[in-house]
DNA sequence: CTAACACATGAATATATGTTCATATGTTAA
DNA sequence: TTAACATATGAACATATATTCATGTGTTAG
C-alpha cells in the first residue's frame, strides 16, 4: 500500500511531499510518544483539566485534587516542561494556566475517542 | 472565573449541560489518562505510525521497527485492549490497522504540538 | 498426523516514574 | 531583619512498565 501526498490537516495547509506532518522521522516520534506519556498520568491530567476552567495557583489545585503540595509542584513542572502550562506568578502565589489551544485540542481529541468508545455517540 | 455553556467541539455538537464533554467526571479523567499512557511509548507511537501507511502483519511490524516479535505482540496486545487498532487474521498471519479514525486525530493533535513548539509553523 | 511457521503469553528482570518527606528558595508583612 | 507563607526541589521508596526468554496456541503444508 503506497503512501500517497495528501493534504495536511494539522497545524498547517501545506501540500508539500517534505511537511513534517507527512513525513514524520524517528526522533519527532521519540517526542510524540513523551508528550502523551505527560498526558498519561491521572494527576496531570486532572491538572489540565482544571486548568480549563481558568488559571489556579498551586494551593487550589492540590486543595481541589486532593493531592500534596509537592506532588502537584512536581506534576506542574513536567508540564511546564512539555509546553503545556505557563505559570504567572502574583506576590507569593503561582498561577497556572494551559499554555495554548493544543492542550485542549490533544485532550479532547482523547476524550471523543473514549466517550465514542463509551457508547455515548456517533 | 465562572465556567459557561459552551457548544462541545469534539465528537458531538450537543449544547446539553450534561453532555460529558463538558462534564468529565474522575472516572473519565482516569481513563483518559490510560488512553494517554498507551499513546506515550516508543514502541507503540511507532507502531501506530507505521498502521497509518496502511495495515502490517507482526513479522513486518516487527522488521521495520527493528524489534523482537514478542515484544511487538505485547505492545499490539495494549492497543488492542485500547480499541486504537484491530487483528484481522489471513492464514497463519495476523494483519492489524488503526481501528478508527480518532487515533489518527489523537497523533494529529499531539505532533501538532510538538511541531508547535519546535517553530515549524504557526 | 506432524513439522514448520506466525503469533500470543507468562515469568523474570531491569528501568522508569509518582508520591512523600524534608528542606531550600522566594515573597510579603510587621 | 525576621517570621510566615507559597512554591520548588532533592532524595528515598514503592510501584508500574517494557523487554527478553521460554513456551503455548493456532494455522497450514506435506
Amino acid at each position: 500500500m503506497e503512501k500517497e501526498k495528501i493534504e495536511c490537516k494539522n497545524c498547517c495547509n501545506c501540500t508539500s511531499e517534505n511537511c513534517p506532518h507527512t513525513n514524520v522521522d524517528e526522533n519527532t516520534l521519540y517526542d510524540l510518544a513523551e508528550l502523551f506519556k505527560v498526558f498519561g498520568d491521572s494527576t496531570r491530567i486532572r491538572i489540565i483539566s482544571a486548568l480549563m476552567d481558568g488559571e489556579m495557583c498551586v494551593y487550589h489545585l492540590s486543595e481541589r485534587l486532593s493531592a500534596g503540595q509537592s506532588a502537584i509542584s512536581h506534576q506542574l513542572r513536567i508540564l511546564r516542561a512539555a509546553g503545556l502550562v505557563r505559570p504567572r506568578r502574583e506576590g507569593k502565589e503561582m498561577y497556572y494556566s494551559l499554555d495554548d489551544e493544543h492542550v485542549e485540542e490533544i485532550y479532547g481529541a482523547g476524550l471523543a475517542h473514549i466517550l465514542h468508545k463509551g457508547g455515548f455517540c456517533e
